[in-house]
DNA sequence: GCCGTTTTCGGCCCGACTGTTTTCAGTCG
């Protein structure tokens, strides 16, 4: 039993609950108690063994058992049952935009259809029309949102949806010279590694222009919906975009809003609910009275607690800490002093070292560790020992020439399917910095390869991991890797691990980040950059070490040279 | 089904937009 299943079993208890019309809130229990288990550093089996599963906020006694029962049985005889009365196919139909339960409750009844095939043959005979409650727009609307479905709507990675939303911020301020203040919000503004859709609010005396300027965008594809101070579209490159327009007061409360995340602002408004307010987008409602907080630190402030950085709003503890005054003081880009993998034409880059050397001088960085690939990964014109000695006396010739600066001589060493490295350790020790990584042997299972990746964590001459698990997002699942032993034993040796910035890894996971930090793991934020182009992607290596709690201290390359050396040295 | 510095019972975030109805329920974020 791990996490995710049983996450997946209390979403499909969650959905047929709410299908069959019960107890919205019962529903909401199991939902909440999915998304708690779906995080990654709670291990429910071991909670299950020590009998503490109860300590996990939303599992109570009810839970608990039915954890339990999967753990001893691998059954759940409560949603055994719930399928018998609706067919689980029923939770394929609430994917499609516009349709809930209530729609798919008389569906099912008076029609008896239970899938998306059944479905789209009924909404095309026009049967769906004849129902109460659905007219001929919301059959249309059916037919739509199957094709939709169909397409799948893509998540954007990071990279992509900051320069979507460059573009959308740029055609507003083109268009309405005057408008006061817009502001990206919801899952891109908390620096999600992926988000679904783009959230902007805008400040304005008069909504109307800015709705209809929205409405206008470019690679706009279809206006979903539009009122007077709401506006949602639908663009060519299938992903969404809303809009949210507020006078200029209520700004930071609908720029704090429209953040999220969900799970946070739940938790948030409990606590106003608790002290008799009630927050909207709309300010502080305290009997009758509004109150329109002027910043997002007041808005906090009012409730009594610290200032929480967007990238924190998870619901992952974060108000809690902030109500005790104990939230990290996060790790940002102005702290990083230099970059430690990345790749020059030795191997697979494309810039010469001198040119590396530069870049990272004009970004302010007082070090740049080069770490080209090792000589079993052809493909990667990995460098045997002899090229690797004859780069080391270039960074040498190099570093006499520079003030304040220093190339650092390192290697990116393969690790072996059998978990040995591709060079003896003699090499290794005349490295200034050596990064292990697995780019070979990713399908082997998991005993095989967490044992793979733990000893070379071990090797004394390894001083990072690269990219710890391998993931490509969209593209290649991470390999089967035992991250908890991996971030326990990373601890105990004092190796570090790497939160590679490339938007298409962003590998260490933020979760993984904040449960390694908790045991005291040493993280390097690193660009993995084969172009210095690619040395600006730092930024999103920073947003999700920051997502995962990470501050200065925490991150070895945002330590003044010599301070490294020392880390390096003492290892 | 969970939870409690008001509560062990009675709450559970809040508002905009749409469509189908005639004042509102359903859906979404």
């Amino acid at each position: 039993m791990n996490n995710w299943e049983i996450a997946k079993l209390f979403d499909e208890i969650a959905d047929l609950l709410d299908i069959l019309g019960e107890n919205p809130y019962k529903a909401r229990a199991y939902r909440r108690a999915a998304h708690k288990l779906g995080n990654a550093y709670l291990d429910v089996e071991e909670l299950a063994d020590e009998g503490r599963l109860q300590e996990i906020p939303g599992i109570g006694s009810a839970l608990e058992k039915k954890i339990e029962e999967y753990a001893k049985t691998g059954e759940l005889k409560y949603l055994t049952q719930l399928r018998k009365k609706a067919p689980t196919s029923l939770r394929q139909l609430l994917l499609i935009p516009g349709i809930g339960v209530k729609t798919i409750q008389i569906i099912y009844q008076q029609l008896g259809i239970t899938n998306l095939q059944d479905l789209e043959a009924a909404a095309r005979k026009r049967l769906l029309q004849e129902l109460p409650g659905i007219g001929v727009k919301t059959e249309q609307a059916i037919i739509s949102g199957l094709e939709a479905h169909v397409l799948r709507r893509r998540r954007l990675l990071l990279h992509h949806a900051f320069a979507f939303a460059g573009e959308i911020e740029s055609h507003l301020k083109d268009t309405l010279p005057g408008l006061a203040n817009l502001q990206i919000a919801g899952s891109l503004r908390r620096g999600k590694e992926s988000v679904g859709d783009l959230d902007f609010v805008a400040a304005a005396d008069n909504p109307a222009p800015v709705v209809d300027a929205f409405k206008t965008v470019p690679f706009v594809n279809e206006v979903v919906a539009a009122g007077e101070v709401k506006a949602t579209i639908m663009t060519k490159w299938g992903f969404q975009a809303d809009l949210l327009v507020v006078q200029p007061e209520f700004f930071a409360s609908a720029l704090q809003h429209l953040t999220g995340s969900k799970e946070h602002n739940i938790i948030l408004r409990g606590i106003a609910r608790e002290q008799g307010l009630k927050i909207s987008e709309y300010g502080i409602h305290c009997d009758g009275q509004v109150a329109a907080p002027v910043t997002e630190e007041e808005l906090y402030r009012r409730l009594g607690m610290d200032y929480i950085p967007p990238e924190l709003r998870e619901g992952r503890g974060e108000i809690e800490a902030a109500q005790n005054g104990v939230l990290p003081e996060l790790l940002n880009v102005d702290h990083i002093k230099g970059d430690l993998h990345v790749h020059s034409e030795w191997s697979d880059g494309i810039n010469t070292l001198e040119e590396l050397a530069q870049s990272a001088q004009e970004r302010g960085y007082r070090y740049l560790a080069v770490t080209d690939h090792s000589r079993s990964l052809r493909i990667a014109r990995g460098l045997t020992e002899e090229r690797v000695r004859e780069q080391q006396e270039e960074i040498r010739r190099l570093n006499r020439g520079f003030t304040d600066f220093r190339l650092l001589a390192g290697i990116e060493v393969e690790i072996l399917p059998d978990g040995s490295l591709d060079f003896e350790d003699e090499l290794l020790a005349e490295m200034d910095i050596v990064i292990a990584s697995v780019h070979s042997g990713f399908k082997q299972d998991r005993k095989t390869i967490t044992r793979r990746v733990l000893s070379a964590l071990q090797n004394e001459h390894v001083d990072i991991i690269g990219h710890p698990t391998g993931r490509l997002l969209g593209r290649r699942d991470p390999y089967d890797i035992d991250v908890d032993a991996l971030l326990q034993v990373a601890a105990e040796t004092g190796t570090a691990l790497e939160i590679n910035a490339s938007p298409d890894r962003l590998d260490l996971h933020d979760e993984y980040v904040h449960q390694g930090i908790e045991i005291g793991v040493r993280f390097a934020v690193n660009t993995d950059a084969h172009d210095v182009y690619y040395l600006d992607d730092i930024q999103y290596g920073v947003l999700q070490a920051r997502r995962g709690w990470a501050e200065r201290s925490d991150i070895i390359n945002a330590l003044p040279l010599s301070e490294l050396f020392d880390w390096l040295y003492r290892r």
